[in-house]
DNA sequence: ATTAGACTAGACCGTCTAGTCCAATTTATA
DNA sequence: TATAAATTGGACTAGACGGTCTAGTCTAAT
């Protein structure tokens, strides 16, 4: 009698089969979309082509949900190891392919949603700010840090402090660029437009960490 | 017969008066703590110590006073002259201190909270996030950028595009810091931490237009 | 004393939403 | 095929919310 299953861990609790799958896809495109408080529970079962009992039984609730949904959705901006810094080439270019590839990912469409919806819900879910925070800039921000800290050792760069100038550095990159993607002024931009920023970054921070 | 006067303007229409007043600072504190969608319009009469109906007497609908409360909030940001940069001293310490000004005003925490709220609507309101947009970076930005390019003219510095350098200069200062106060992970940071984020980013930024 | 308009308190309406329940149906398993 | 589990769809509850309306108070100018 009613018990149906709220944590779906029949047989092998895997990746989430398909209504499940077909769940967290539609809730993904329906938060990011709309924000946590104008997503509606029918629409996230419609989208998915589900009864809204079938949400509930998967997810218990509509704040579960959307947690489950962040977690995910953090997980899979960090996933594929899209953000690989691989040395041996001339620094310069590792730190621009590293950049933008940093910079593709954090401004490619479902992720500045992401970012937008964690922002503006981060009083409500304060957990998922944090877990952003630690898989998105904590990590992104250690990988930099030790290559940079290596480059110091060889003295190729000037580096008296690896984790603050990693920090600089991501921030040289979160420019008005980013800033206009955050505010939803504008669309997804053009590799070129990257390109630009990367540029100017990588630039910079060299002349800024030239050694002496 | 209830003809209450949609738009208060009886005498002379100026500076929002007692109960206007009232009603703008109390929606101020809930929209921006709350959110849009979380905050009711009984809460914020509530809070103004006011009827529901002298809100709706004042302003017409939610949406309304949520635009009114977002561009008064965005002209306050900007208006004290706070953010005035004058020259005449050495120009480490005029770019320090415009830099100072700038973190303390944006990092203080009704303003972080006024601009998780915008980004957090930016789909809902698009012209709040325009004017915000317009009214802050856009506007300290060019304050900036002319500021550079004298520097450039005189050869202090080596600026080839004054408003690039200047976003450059905002971004190095939007760091760790702005991101965690941005997701809402940091209480408003003493002037301490302040100070180590403008010495890094007039540091790196002196170096990166060193004149040759 | 009258009038007009701002204000109040709260009832009230319609709508929306999270979440529940259940009988019927599909799907999967043994 | 038979049985059990998962799913469906839709009715339903309970409550919140935006917004309106009413009845009545207060104040200041006429």
């Amino acid at each position: 009698m009613s018990k149906t299953a709220i944590t779906h861990k029949t047989r092998k609790e895997k990746i989430p089969s398909g209504k499940s799958l077909a769940i967290v896809e539609a809730a993904a495109r329906v938060f990011l979309e709309m924000g946590y408080g104008a997503a509606s529970m029918d629409a996230i079962a419609a989208e998915a082509g589900v009864s809204k009992q079938t949400v509930y039984s998967h997810f218990g609730a509509k704040d579960a949900l959307f947690e489950a949904i962040i977690e995910v959705k953090c997980d899979e901006l960090m996933a594929p190891g899209s953000l690989k810094l691989v040395p041996g080439q001339d620094h310069a270019e590792a730190l621009a392919a590293f950049a933008r590839q940093f910079l593709t990912t954090v401004l490619a469409d479902p992720n500045s949603a992401l970012f937008r919806v964690v922002i503006g819900e981060s009083v409500r879910f304060p957990e998922l700010a944090e877990a952003f925070y630690r898989t998105g800039p904590t990590t992104v921000t250690e990988t930099l840090a030790s290559y940079l800290a290596k480059l110091g050792d060889q003295g190729v760069l000037a580096i008296s402090n690896e984790t603050a100038s990693a920090k600089l550095f991501f921030a040289m990159l979160r420019g008005d660029l980013y800033m206009r993607r955050l505010l939803g002024l504008t669309p997804e931009p053009p590799a070129a437009d990257i390109e630009v920023v990367v540029d100017e970054a990588v630039t910079a921070f060299l002349a800024a960490h030239a050694p002496a």
